[in-house]
DNA sequence: CTGAAAGCGCTAACAC
DNA sequence: GTGTTAGCGCTTTCAG
């Protein structure tokens, strides 16, 4: 194959005009609208683009545009497989439509996320996807004044700013504590990470069992977000002083479903028997467990299609779109297998 | 606090000097060069900053600069523990040195992955991680002509085309094997996904069972990439219908081989007695499960880390860095825990 | 169907 | 210290 000219960064729309023997628009228009071009031309200026390797500098065409073809996505932290399977489908259902995935990490932090946020407007972003909906309202008015699209994850609102995917995560904690109830556990405890989302899980879980009336009880271990499967063991150890008679355990996450359930072989205690264990999430992992994990199905991967969904919708759209769907609920449902 | 106009995003800095009074330059050194103003007008000119509510277009100043201040990596998923975190350290290092991640999947296809690296290119990235090293040569040179810095990650090669940080995948294979040939195990079995690495190492794998001369015999059940943890059950299957004697199985990730712990479980085998299991990565959950996984460490952590600092040293030093480092070997140690 | 002119929003020399 | 003058590389109108 002809190997491009070695200069290809310093090669300007320009220089392939003057080689194509053209006029710089037509390049511009090989490049953007090549049915407007006559074939002979067309064929001539591929040609010299492809002898200099010419790339056409997508910054200068997003300014003159004033597209950049960039979303920007903020999670807590990649390396927790709920998210990264949100980011994993976001980009990809992003970037079939031809749109670049700005990725940027808030590691829990506020003022990171914040920052992050600043920065991403800067790049003219034509939407954003954060997670949750804590963000302070000063924050969200900026990105919609900034007129970039926003989607809220994994969490939904009463009065959502612009845009939201994902589930009601106290009625998702009510819903396991419901179950394990109804299984007869009276001396219920839950181990996850101490971060918003987390919180009112337990929040809406300690509600159900109020709600239950049958005088059951509630013990929780939240640890610093992110939160590791080997902090599971300790977790549980936690859990058991305040709670002896400890039946049945909720984790937030299914890594953390699993960890439990080693640490409950490693005990030799047998689940769902002497403890019962319910995980969330799902995933792949949760179909490989023995026994079988019971867990709140969360389509994390949904959540990223979705979002990206209805962010496509909204930029192809232009501002003209209606209201459209401004908040998905992907649910929460329990699957009941083995372990719970 | 003050609400920020609402039009911010039409905001320019011409607006932003006109309000404050002073020139188009001025406002961009409040900006950029804050020192250079007398304090005053750097003052006045925030102040009117907040007042508009003005978020500078970096995009145009990338123009201008001939800087993007934009990385690019491309990972297979990112839906995969090893290359998430891989991820999320490299988004940090990067972060904090004022640097954007844009970031790319190729879902293990070689094809996007150059669509993936084109796109990049036009967005005028400063620097390219990339995973493995088994990119098309012409690839490779037309981001080196393009003035690129580049990083391969995962893997390492004789002659690397720029810098390259990752492990010896064949003799991380051969680590595995002979240690589980000096546990005296003679039918072995390896399990994990079908793409470069995994194949290299159990290449590695194979070149020391069959130098090892005691006419071991290894079976191996590759799935099509991204390996799942569920199917995990099936392909150790495979295996023992090929060989039904096996005693001993390295998979190739930690979660594979959290769910082939799971799968011993289910059949009742002892473990490491009746079928010892390896893993790979030393991911928190090997620090986790019954027993406790003896694995390869790889620090996924680490090469993202790595490849952030080689970067970052190659876009401060500018082209007059010289060769610097160019191959940074994380290594890959076996951590002997109860498993195998 | 093709070209010429006028910016997109910002920064980097140079002057004052 | 601050302003003026030129672009950065590309995409539009608008003519022809």
């Amino acid at each position: 194959m002809p190997s491009p000219a070695a200069a290809s960064a310093s090669v300007r729309i320009h220089d392939v005009a003057r080689v194509a023997g053209v006029s710089l628009v037509t390049v511009s228009r090989a490049v953007n609208h090549p049915e407007q071009l006559a074939p002979e031309t067309l064929a001539r200026v591929r040609a010299a683009i492809d002898a200099l390797g010419y790339v056409p500098n997508l910054n200068a065409g997003s300014l003159a545009t004033r597209r950049s073809g960039i979303v920007g996505a903020i999670v807590p932290t990649v390396a927790n497989a709920v998210f990264s399977e949100t980011v994993e489908a976001l980009t990809q259902g992003l970037g079939a439509a031809g749109y670049q995935l700005l990725l940027g990490q808030s590691g829990y932090r506020d003022a990171d996320e914040a920052a992050l946020v600043e920065t991403f407007l800067g790049r003219r972003v034509e939407g954003l996807v954060l997670t949750g909906t804590g963000q302070a309202p000063a924050l969200l008015q900026r990105i919609c004044a900034a007129g970039v699209a926003l989607v809220q994850t994994w969490d939904l609102d009463e009065a959502p700013v612009d845009m939201q995917v994902g589930f009601d995560n106290r009625a998702a904690g009510a819903v396991v504590a419901t179950h394990l109830l109804g299984r007869g556990h009276r001396r219920l405890g839950v181990i996850g990470a101490d971060e918003p989302r987390s919180r009112q899980r337990l929040a809406g879980f300690r509600q159900a069992v109020e709600a239950d009336g049958t005088g059951s009880m509630v013990e929780a271990a939240l640890m610093p977000a992110p939160a590791q499967p080997d902090d599971v063991g300790s977790a549980l150890q936690a859990l058991i002083d305040r709670a002896p008679g400890l039946q049945a355990v909720f984790c937030t996450n299914d890594l953390l479903a699993a960890a439990l359930l080693f640490e409950c072989q490693r005990r030799g205690w047998a689940v769902p028997q002497r403890l019962a264990v319910v995980g969330m999430g799902d995933m792949a992992l949760a179909r490989a467990t023995w026994p079988r994990l019971t867990t709140l199905r969360i389509h994390g991967q949904r959540i990223g299609e979705q979002a990206g969904q209805m962010l496509l919708a909204r930029l192809r759209g232009g501002e003209a779109a209606g209201p459209s769907t401004r908040r998905v609920d992907v649910g929460a449902v329990l699957v009941e297998r083995d372990s719970g």
